[in-house]
RNA sequence: GGAGAAAUGGCAGAGCGGUCGAAUGCGGCAGUCUUGAAAACUGUUGAGGGUCACACCUCCGGGGGUUCGAAUCCCUCUUUCUCCGCCA
């Protein structure tokens, strides 16, 4: 959510920042900045009214004592008139912050200076990519048929057991989940991010904390008994954990990572570009939360797209970065890099890591701040990142080291897997 | 799930329906003293809105109510603790 304060002092810049991502401002800018005048002009009366009001009521109460109960009778009545008065400039002042919130929310945050014009991923510029293509023998699989030829994992089984979108993970395939989870966990703790266990469920406050809500609830699984939301991201309790908070300098920055399945309805998503583990309902994911001093945040992005450059080295998988042009970036983002794998019996490129800063965004709506040594209080940014997104992970190290004797694990997970080899 | 108790500033902990935004202690910050530190002493120290700055307004778990006036009374929700039940 954009602050109010900000729109007042750079409106032209948003308006032209946001054409960048084909969001016309203008108006509901200029909506925005007059609301906020009606809404300090009409606090301004309330809060007279009630001063007034204040001080009428010591009155009756020295009256009372000292039994002039006539005076206070006749205050009684002005009293009465104030409180009418009061609660009409109220009410008034409730549904001006009520709309002035429900424009906020619509829009999205503004690009940062070096994010490209763009309609569409077609649009996003690649800026990097390293690892060699491999040349597949003849014969070579997608990663859906791989899984059924040497029964790593079950479509089908996870169709019965739950519905389309929940495989079942078997195997030497269930063991390499688990060692890529493990891995990415252990290279998250080397480059210092503090491990955490999550809960997979939170409330309606967590969700409109990051963003999730209000109107993109149809992403996530609702529990309406308990009114409570199955995360699409561990992004979501992460960045949660602090909301509220006044840190102070010396707790920052505060880098915390944690393993957790991800739920998404994927509402209306089907086709052949969906199949085998390329989109799913439920996916493991180690993801990556920064907060950061704004005069650093940009830094510590590089820093987030240099880890999962690293694991991605390491892995031994051919990737691309992709900067995301305005038209293809996330609502709450400023900046964002995706990361891509390379699928090569699909012959596509794969996302398995989406790497933003959200500035501002979400802290001003999760009202995280620290004090700067002024005594100062600011709005923290935060980050994040995925390091990494599994099933897709998972797809391409199946089909890029396939080979006629099977498929040939990674060496770095070797030691987590305890076989180098799936046949 | 049932019964009871509680929820106050960073923490602990007072608070009669009327100068209570809130005693006191600890902690934090600044100063005095000291070569330095500790101790001691003095001062200061919640958040949000608003203002050039004051004034002023709001906030004592959330919401509603009674009253001229509510941290204080009533209703309700949530959370925590104790006891019982159930349970990996």
């Amino acid at each position: 959510m954009l602050q109010v304060s900000n729109i007042r002092a750079h409106k032209e810049a948003y308006i032209k920042a946001l054409k960048k991502r084909n969001f016309e401002g203008e108006s509901i800018l200029n909506q925005i900045l007059q609301l906020d005048e009606d809404r300090r002009s009409t606090q301004t009366k309330l809060d007279e009214t009630l001063a007034e009001a204040n001080q009428l009521s010591k009155e009756i109460g020295l009256l009372f004592k000292t039994g002039e109960h006539q005076k206070a009778t006749i205050l009684k009545e002005r009293s009465a008139q104030l409180k009418d008065a009061s609660k009409e400039l109220s009410d008034g002042l409730s549904e001006i912050v009520s709309n002035l919130e429900k424009l906020l929310y619509t829009i999205p945050n503004v690009p940062n200076e070096i994010v490209p014009a763009g309609t569409s991923e077609e649009d996003n510029e690649e800026i990097y990519n390293e690892g060699d293509i491999p040349v597949l023998a003849e014969g070579s699989l997608p990663h859906w048929e791989l899984a059924k030829k040497y029964d790593i994992i079950d479509f089908e089984l996870g169709n019965k057991v739950t519905g389309a979108g929940f495989p079942i993970y078997k195997g030497k395939g269930a063991r390499l989940q688990r060692a890529l989870i493990t891995y990415f966990l252990d290279k998250a703790a080397e480059s210092g991010y503090n491990e955490y266990q999550l809960p997979l469920m939170v409330n309606e406050a967590s969700g409109f904390g990051t963003g999730q809500l209000p109107d993109k609830e149809g992403q996530m699984y609702h529990v309406t008994e308990d009114d409570l939301y199955l995360i699409p991201t561990a992004e979501v309790p992460l960045t949660n954990m602090f909301r509220g908070d006044m840190l102070q300098e010396n707790d920052l920055p505060i880098a915390c990572t944690g393993y957790t399945p991800c739920f998404r309805r994927e509402a209306g998503s089907y086709g052949a570009h969906v199949r085998g583990l390329n989109r799913l309902h439920q996916f493991d994911k180690v993801e990556l939360v920064r907060i950061e001093k704004p005069e650093n945040s940009y830094a510590a992005l590089d820093g987030m797209v240099d880890h999962i450059k690293n694991l991605l080295q390491e892995l031994k998988l051919p990737y691309r970065i992709l900067k995301l042009c305005g038209g293809d970036l996330g609502f709450t983002s400023a900046l964002t890099y995706d990361f891509e794998v390379f699928s090569t019996a699909q012959d596509r490129w794969l996302e398995i890591s989406s790497v933003s800063n959200f500035e501002t965004f979400q802290t001003n709506r999760l009202k995280l701040r620290y004090k700067d040594r002024d005594g100062n209080k600011q709005l923290l940014h935060t980050l994040n990142g995925s390091a990494l997104a599994l099933p897709r992970v998972l797809a391409g190290i199946l089909e890029n080291y396939q080979t006629p004797e099977g498929i040939i694990i990674p060496e770095v997970l070797i030691k987590y897997t305890g076989f180098d080899r799936i046949d």
